[in-house]
DNA sequence: TGTATAAATGAACACGTGTTCACTGCGTTG
DNA sequence: CAACGCAGTGAACACGTGTTCATTTATACA
């Protein structure tokens, strides 16, 4: 019952089928010559003995792993998570193996893709910091391709998925512009990430090309990410001049933390304000919310991050691309459909 | 710049120090006897070459590689994704790595497995479904240790780690009693994990310990898990006998939806019945839910599924262990303190 | 000084797989 | 009948590491 096991190798199966284990190999990998009859022989042999390849050894020898790895932040915020899984799903359906780390600094970051170099993974899925150019050489010279998710920068030989912003500021804008809204105020917090900065700007941009003066937008950061961030920027926001109209936030948690933080002071959405936010998390769909999103296709996401790294694996060299996914608009309560009645 | 890029490997740090490689091997895992100043000229090489060991040739050789499997399932569940988070943070800690699957179907768990063993994996850890007898023997033969998060089975050299859903019971019992409630229900979904089942049982326990009767205690099953299930359970939830004083959720979603199922019916707690609901996520303690609840302790979880691995390791053959994770209460606007004033 | 003991080192093997290369036997063609 | 090509097969190597074992060197002791 607890005796060591010596695990079956290709060798078995080979003795078993009367046969050496190159054919073994060819066999089951379906490459080389081999006569159908002993083909199925071994097949039959193989799983007669449950014969299971083991991976670190295929891996050794093809200097190649089927493991992705996946670099990832804060886990437990609702986008995020919902990112993560739909790029497992996607992992697994295309028969990998995903090597999820979670990052907080740049020097983690680094000593994190260190490691997938060592597993010589089949690509590396950044949705968290910016890939430290280092590090990005060393995969290049491993041949390992880099995909960034909801990030983009000009590295050589890397490629990027983005939800394209600059959409879904339009999208945002037209819907506040119909209501009539003429002040406005986008939410984003102190050390915000890349494409975070990105909405509000779009957003700015946006407003302009729609001829609204800057005097009539006004920027609030809050201290901190997430709902306490969003409360306490509603907690300190000035009401001096009144509310602004349209509220646009950077993601979803700043959104519900803004939207409760200004229900504490007795406003409310869309009565007082009109609320929109990126990211539409599972949250913003809840009765006590029901926000105004911007959906981000996650799973187009993702699927578009796996075909960067496949394709890269079969021409490394070729030129650096950026895949915009676009947004859609879901309306919901904190900005309702306009009535045309 | 883009050239095969012979990768450096320890025979390289060898030939750099002018040692034979097996030096090498010594002077970096500190087994063997090696002569100081030889062990530090062979470090300076290897730091000057950049030399880092192979993952899967160490593995291969050892017959056990540093990575651990995870089985989830649903991770952008908010207390999921949570504790997903706390494990990979302690599994980086421990310094393995962590290979993360998503299974949805106890077929899809048998297949997750068998690919664990074919990394050689040091350890599994099961968060949803249950382990197959089968493939548990498979890992037992293969020397992983295996262990699952809340749920307990009697499964032999399997070791589980499970929040004592007793306590909570018996905590959130005490506090409904303190305020006077004297009716009761429960609710929990169609199809609900091992732990939602146990955590039902644990309450109608709890109370009939109190001497409530059980004519007193109400069973609700929605017929989905999550938010829309509870929000749906308590669209539909009979009223004709008025509304129960104490009612006891499953989980934290299950508690959310039935919340705000109930306000769409003019209904609100606390002022006409007290809700508490297992899993202490960060949506509920959110202004617009302000939910009591039980707290798991995500980091004790963790850590003591890693100990079980870690110690089963080292003697395959101890028994099972079965190790219950106290939890707390914490209270909130659902089930306030009681003002002793 | 000779010997026993310990430390340090390198050659060799094992881990399990994929692939190259030489070889055999067979059918085809001149 | 000879020559040729070709499908099928197995021996051997490479991948990069950890560890065993024999060998050499240095040290202590009688």
């Amino acid at each position: 019952m607890s005796k060591p096991h010596k695990s079956i190798t290709a060798q078995d199966v080979a003795n078993h089928a009367g046969v050496s284990r190159a054919v073994v190999s060819r066999a089951l990998s379906d490459k080389g010559s081999i006569a159908p009859e002993t083909k199925t022989k071994v097949i039959a042999a193989a799983r007669e003995l449950g014969y299971q390849v083991n991976f670190l050894a295929q891996g050794l020898n093809r200097k190649r792993s089927q493991l992705i790895g996946v670099v990832v932040a804060r886990i437990k915020d609702p986008f995020r998570s919902s990112l993560l899984e739909g790029l497992i799903h996607m992992i697994q359906r295309r028969g990998y193996q995903a090597l999820v780390t979670e990052v907080n600094s740049d020097k983690e970051l680094e000593a994190t893709m260190r490691q997938f170099t060592q597993f010589r993974v089949s690509g590396v899925i950044v949705t968290s910091g910016q890939p430290p150019a280092t590090l990005v050489n060393e995969c290049v010279q491993f041949k390992i391709p880099v995909v960034g998710i909801n990030r983009e920068l000009d590295i050589p030989l890397v490629d990027f998925v983005c939800s394209d912003n600059q959409q879904g500021a339009v999208l945002a804008t037209d819907h506040f512009l119909k209501w009539g809204c003429h002040r406005f105020a986008w939410l984003n917090y102190a050390g915000s990430t890349w494409a975070g900065v990105q909405r509000g700007l779009a957003f700015e941009q946006a407003l302009e090309s729609a001829k609204v003066g800057p005097h009539s937008v006004q920027q609030v950061i809050a201290e901190q990410d997430g709902y306490e961030g969003g409360e306490a920027a509603a907690l300190a926001f000035d009401l001096s001049q009144g509310l602004p109209q349209g509220i646009f936030c950077a993601n979803a948690q700043l959104a519900c933390g803004f939207l409760d933080g200004m229900r504490q002071r007795g406003f409310d959405a869309p009565k007082d304000f009109h609320l929109i936010g990126f990211d539409n998390t599972p949250q913003t769909a809840q009765y006590s919310y029901r926000l105004t999103t911007l959906n981000q296709d996650i799973p187009a996401l993702c699927s578009e991050a796996l075909n960067c790294l496949e394709s890269r694996n079969k021409s490394p060299n070729q030129a650096a691309r950026l895949i915009k996914v676009p947004v859609s608009l879901v309306v919901r309560h904190t900005s309702p459909v306009i009535n045309l009645g």
